[in-house]
RNA sequence: GCGCCCGUAGCUCAACCGGAUAGAGCACCGGCCUUCUAAGCCGGCGGUUGCAGGUUCGAGUCCUGCCGGGCGCACCA
């Protein structure tokens, strides 16, 4: 509909005799509904945008578009307003025509071709494979799905990829951590070292190891600790008493089963991501595995992107290390890729894990990190663009901290530690859809007060519930109508849409309508939570619609149309909440 | 100290990338079930958009400075 009005004003702009207009390039008018019905249906502000190069008064220029509109048929009459807005008020058919068009769209209704198949690959959650999930990673799980959906909604080709941090030294951390467990398992009493994975969920996978090796990889407790550094409670440095007992424990058990006992840990741990996030809904088209982009010299992509960084003179040694020159691109110090000790830097395998996106042909990456990650953008677009690969392709929305509020107070989390709120503890506790629709409520760079209580509540106060119940109103209206023998007739209905002429009716199939826009803006903003906005406002006016007239009437054309109304709206609730991967329950 | 994000009604947040009189929900007050689900609807109350300047026809939105909050500034991961 909007389009339309755009098109009629590009029209108009574009026949404007010569000088009219001035000289700027033609802008693309920007159409907007208005927010006062007295402005009618549509407005627009060119008229006050050109007049400083048309030099002329803005109403004068309005008068001239408006006597160049091409005339149309949906369009009742124009009107130029306050200091020279045009404001557009449509028939009463242009808005009943929306209906028949939800209903021949279907599941496509909202959808564009805007991306015109370009690849998009979103990148999200990637929490390092050291522990559970946590309510944090939940809430970037829920908007990064989302986006991947509203970008595939817009024409995108999306791939979904989620990269596991299974290479370096937190992998040995998290198999000294199993492997102390399973020590104690076997009637050994270790120390547990301050900087260990000390959650509860090691211990089952000790357990696993010991059902699978028995005591085979059982050593000593005094062999492992015997001249290490001591550990924080013993007033040493925990980093420096982690690293060496990570030496010790591969010391003692062998390359090869220090290894075994990592690739449990992580399989385990794995595991149980894909299982928690599958059951939310969250699906993956690949697991990047960080060992895959070799260790540097193995034409890898770290091989790869350090040979791309030397070819275009961004790379320099120093001290025995390898630098990046990120200060040419604007970056406050330069960046260390490879140590003097021949490691590759974290820093080395985001650019080349983004150099190896760009190279499977991705036009935008979109990669999602939580707040605390924003040094990172620059350093990686800098990178981007040191190997020769546009910067502007990289998009990092950022998504804010979660506050768990349980009665009003902070629950504290914190993944070292033994204590903290697992997203499978929050799914069972509020379910899959409160779960979902609650973190993509709020804008993602607005930090999330999430409540247990609220997202629990099975009350008006549950915005969730608020929008299911608008569907399951729907279901049950079209149960009734079958029950009572006067079945909805699909084609009768779409041929009595003239009737819908209430001012309920009227303000209803304007909100309609206006859901291909809106999701076109939220997929271009990144938005989902513009989607949670909508539907509450579409839900709103179901609302109001279905407590202000009766649907099953005995008038068959008119209860057919309002029947036809009726699952077109259910039909856009179901589009939208599929979006935000929350169900479209039948009934409640 | 430097950088990023944020500051809007008592509370939680919107505001279509500069538009007309800043909107919802919650809370509070008052109405509506003999009729398709009251998990609903209707009405009321509530604002110097942190502060001060600037840009222009027009600023919550852009710029500058200050105030306040969050998060970062490793040859860690």
């Amino acid at each position: 509909m909007k389009i339309l009005i755009e098109k009629l004003v590009s029209d108009a702009l574009a026949a404007l005799p010569a000088g009219t207009r001035g000289e700027a390039p033609l802008p693309v008018p920007e159409i907007e509904h208005s927010r006062d019905p007295a402005h009618g249906d549509f407005a627009t502000s060119v008229a006050l945008r050109l007049a400083k190069a048309a030099r002329a008064s803005p109403r004068a220029l309005a008068g001239a578009i408006v006597a160049a509109l091409p005339p149309n048929e949906l369009v009742a009459r124009t009107e130029i307003a306050g200091p020279g807005f045009i404001n557009f008020f449509l028939t009463p058919a242009a808005w009943q025509g929306e209906v028949a068009r939800v209903h021949a769209a279907g599941a496509a209704y909202g959808r564009s071709g805007r991306g015109s198949g370009r690849s998009a690959i979103v990148e999200f959650v990637s929490a390092n494979p050291t522990g559970p999930l946590h309510v944090g990673h939940g809430r970037q799980a829920a908007f990064g799905a989302s986006v991947a959906s509203l970008l595939e909604a817009e024409g995108w080709r999306v791939h979904r990829e989620y990269y596991v941090n299974d290479a370096g030294r937190q992998m040995d951390i998290l198999a000294t951590s199993v492997w102390l467990r399973y020590l104690e398992l076997c009637g050994e009493s270790p120390e547990f070292p301050a900087n260990g994975y000390r959650g509860d969920y090691v211990r089952p996978i000790a357990a696993a190891l010991r059902e699978l090796r028995g005591d085979a990889l059982r050593r000593p407790a005094a062999e492992l600790h015997s001249g290490l550094p001591p550990d924080e409670p013993r007033g040493g440095d925990k980093e420096v008493h982690i690293d060496a007992l990570i030496a010790r424990a591969k010391a003692l058990l062998g390359a090869a089963d220090f290894q075994a006992v990592l690739e449990t840990g992580l399989a385990s741990i794995l595991a149980d991501i894909r299982d928690d996030l599958a059951e939310f809904g969250v699906r993956f088209d690949r697991w990047y595995s960080e060992r895959d982009l070799g260790d540097g010299t193995d034409g890898g992509p770290i091989h790869r992107a350090l040979l791309r960084l030397r070819e275009h003179g961004h790379a320099f040694e120093l001290d025995g290390a390898t630098w990046f020159r990120a200060t040419a691109f604007g970056d406050e110090k330069d960046r260390v890729v490879v140590r003097a000790n021949g490691q590759k830097t974290y820093f080395a395998s985001d650019i080349a894990y983004h150099l190896d996106k760009r190279e499977r042909g991705f036009d935008l990456l979109v990669t999602i990190l939580g707040a605390d990650h924003h040094g990172y953008i620059a350093r990686v677009r800098a990178g981007l663009e040191a190997m020769g690969e546009p910067g502007a392709s990289l998009e990092v929305p950022l998504v804010q901290f979660v506050t768990l509020l349980k009665g009003g107070e902070k629950v504290p989390m914190g993944k070292r530690e033994a204590q903290f709120v697992t997203l499978r503890d929050l799914r069972r506790e509020v379910g899959n859809d409160a779960t979902r629709f609650t973190y993509v409520m709020r804008s993602n760079d607005q930090p999330l007060d999430f409540d247990l209580e609220l997202a629990k509540s099975q009350s008006n106060d549950n915005p969730v519930y608020y929008v299911q119940y608008a569907h399951a109103r729907i279901a049950s209206v079209l149960k009734q109508a079958g029950e009572r023998g006067l079945p909805f007739d699909r084609e009768a209905g779409l041929a009595s849409l003239a009737l819908l002429t209430d001012a309920q009716e009227q303000a209803l199939i304007r909100e309609i309508s206006r859901w291909p826009e809106v999701l076109a803006l939220a997929a271009e903003m990144r938005a989902p939570h513009q989607v949670v906005h909508y539907l509450r406002e579409l839900s709103a006016a179901f609302h109001a619609y279905y407590n202000s007239l009766p649907f099953i009437v005995e008038d068959a054309p008119l209860r057919n149309a309002r029947l036809a109304l009726v699952t077109a709206v259910r039909q856009v609730l179901q589009n939208a909440l599929a979006l935000l991967g929350v169900s479209a329950p039948e009934s409640m």
